[in-house]
DNA sequence: CCGAATTTTGAATACGTATTCAAAATAGAT
DNA sequence: ATCTATTTTGAATACGTATTCAAAATTCGG
């Protein structure tokens, strides 16, 4: 005996001819109801969708797509996606996309530079295009991306030659703010405990924190490289305030690199900021917290998403369209880990 | 003048057709080089390799799926996913099915009952199966997916009546351990700042957890619910302790409302564990950060995430299978917010 | 070297839709 | 009622692949 139950596993599902049959029209007018909506009359319009519904009819994606060389799919690749910060644009990405009618394939990496393998998947299902967040895509992967006519973007990165847009926060006048901001409020020796060297983040923002200290003639800077994550910043800090007691304050690449560093900061015994200044960058949602009422840099998330989503658009609208680089700014969030110093 | 450079947009992806003439063989022979690699001679598939590396053939997934019926791609609905528990359980997920050639669409919802609607386009795309993580599914949704042959299994939920697979965390049992454990510490008078009533993860745990109080004919339960954030955390532990001192132990829904406990907790003055102890609930990573050094119940993340995709693909492959609901334990993990009392 | 068994191959077809083109139906003007 | 302009319709086709079926090529045993 076969398992009870009205499910029977062969059915397969509506098909437009299937309800052509049951309204008695032809195929092709179902298609025009459910596609563009195109001229038919309402009398065989209802007819349709009244046998549309009642075979639970919907249309095939893939057939569609296939018509007309649309998948309405994007890929998406991330590091760091146990970062809150990125948890927070992912879940915006897809409150963007989603009203669009377009499905985001999700996609994980750990490298810094994603390659040619890593994006054959979404090749394949012909993703009309290809967000990349915190990472860069190789050359060979830009190429054949630009061959396969499929779009792609870099989110909070950009790179000079790469022939590919990017929205990104403007770290070079964020850094520039936060350390005008520093030095107003009396700091003169800093450190810089940041991310990936080489990256256009760490890049962009030491030179403009540099830039400030120059003007101003500051010399003290200690540059400590790392990676965006807790422990990177737990590390560094420690080391960084045993061996050497004479930091004004600590600039983080990221919110969660200040979190490390200021629990390493607090287990060395220093107070924050009465003997130790920290500020961080992006402000995520945990600094309400109470531990952790850290100065930061805010980037504009949700501006950033769009602007995004808006470049995805009209690059897939128009793949002639030059690859555009677009900075937004931000804002300097003060909450409670900068002191004055006198 | 046409922008200048060699991409051509017009041009389009290499067929395998293209693929045929080139190497001078028929389409068909092109097809079972790319898939299943059945009985084609070594010379023609040397031939073959070399003409589709010459034209960056790849096969289109969409033509495929529509003759094999296989789309390759899994949906997941995620409640939650700024909870760095749930960001884990992504990025595991798609280290998974990667893999196994599988796409993952990626979906958010606030709701926590699926409904219809949320699944449609999931629907039209042809997904195989669907996971929902922290949230379950309407009636009409999980009716629908069956008639449609769509696999789907809720993540760390379950549910009776729902015929649908699902994978969870023994909360029952989980919940008696460590109320054996408080009880065992000496404590006596508790509150449980929960997630939202009514859902399997709550009733769960207060059966597991009010069962071992009867035991030791322990009355003292005070029972708060609410969300799984921070700041509902937060909220109901500040009115706790402020309306009612004499809590031992607080145990929390989850780990990042046991960062709210604790936090507020401090706040209003307590030391914790010296004061209240605080027991969390899915041993997140940021507990191995100093302020949140939290008792609290791992969830076998990796495990539950291996056991859904090995229901997910049994369950595609055979979809007469009955529904199963795995149960996994998990262990207690103590760091030091319980104290011994005497 | 021959016949049988086996492997390899290509022509044809199906998957489910959107679109083109010409025919049919309708509306509009007189 | 007649003729024209417009709207609505269906037959046919294309999208790019996997698969079936029968024919062609190869291998094998003696």
């Amino acid at each position: 005996m076969k398992s009870a139950g009205k499910s029977n596993p062969e059915k397969r599902n509506a098909t437009s001819e299937d309800v052509a049959q049951l309204a008695g029209v032809s195929q092709a007018t179902v298609s025009r109801v459910f596609a563009g909506g195109a001229n038919v009359s309402e009398k065989k319009r209802k007819k349709i969708l009244d046998a549309a519904a009642e075979l639970e009819y919907k249309p095939n994606a893939q057939a569609r797509s296939l018509i007309t060389r649309k998948t309405m799919m994007v890929g998406i690749i991330m590091r760091n996606i146990k970062d809150p910060f990125y948890s927070a644009v992912l879940e915006i990405f897809h409150t963007r996309l989603a009203p669009l009618g377009y499905q985001l394939i999700f996609n994980n990496s750990e490298n810094e530079i994603i390659e040619e393998w890593e994006i054959a998947k979404l090749l394949e299902f012909n993703v009309e295009g290809i967000i990349v967040t915190d990472a860069l895509l190789s050359e060979g992967a830009t190429r054949k991306l630009k061959r396969s006519g499929i779009v792609s973007i870099l989110f909070n990165r950009h790179a000079e030659g790469l022939n590919c847009s990017a929205v990104y926060c403007d770290n070079y006048l964020a850094a520039q703010q936060i350390a005008t901001y520093l030095v107003e409020m009396g700091h003169r020796t800093f450190a810089f405990i940041s991310g990936p060297r080489n990256t256009s983040t760490t890049v962009d923002r030491l030179k403009g924190f540099q830039e400030v200290l120059r003007e101003r003639n500051i010399k003290e800077l200690t540059i400590i490289p790392g990676t965006y994550t807790y422990e990177s910043g737990f590390k560094s800090a420690q080391e960084l305030l045993t061996r050497n007691k004479k930091i004004d304050c600590i600039f983080c690449g990221s919110d969660i690199i200040a979190l490390g560093v200021m629990d390493a900061a607090r287990l060395v015994g220093f107070r924050i900021p009465e003997d130790v200044s920290v500020v961080g960058f992006d402000n995520i949602r945990m600094l309400g917290w109470t531990p952790y009422p850290l100065t930061t840099w805010e980037q504009p998330l949700e501006e950033m998403v769009t602007s995004t989503v808006e470049l995805l658009l009209k690059e897939i609208n128009d793949k002639n369209a030059a690859p555009r680089i677009i900075a937004m700014k931000g804002r300097l969030v003060i909450r409670n880990t900068v002191r004055k110093k006198k």
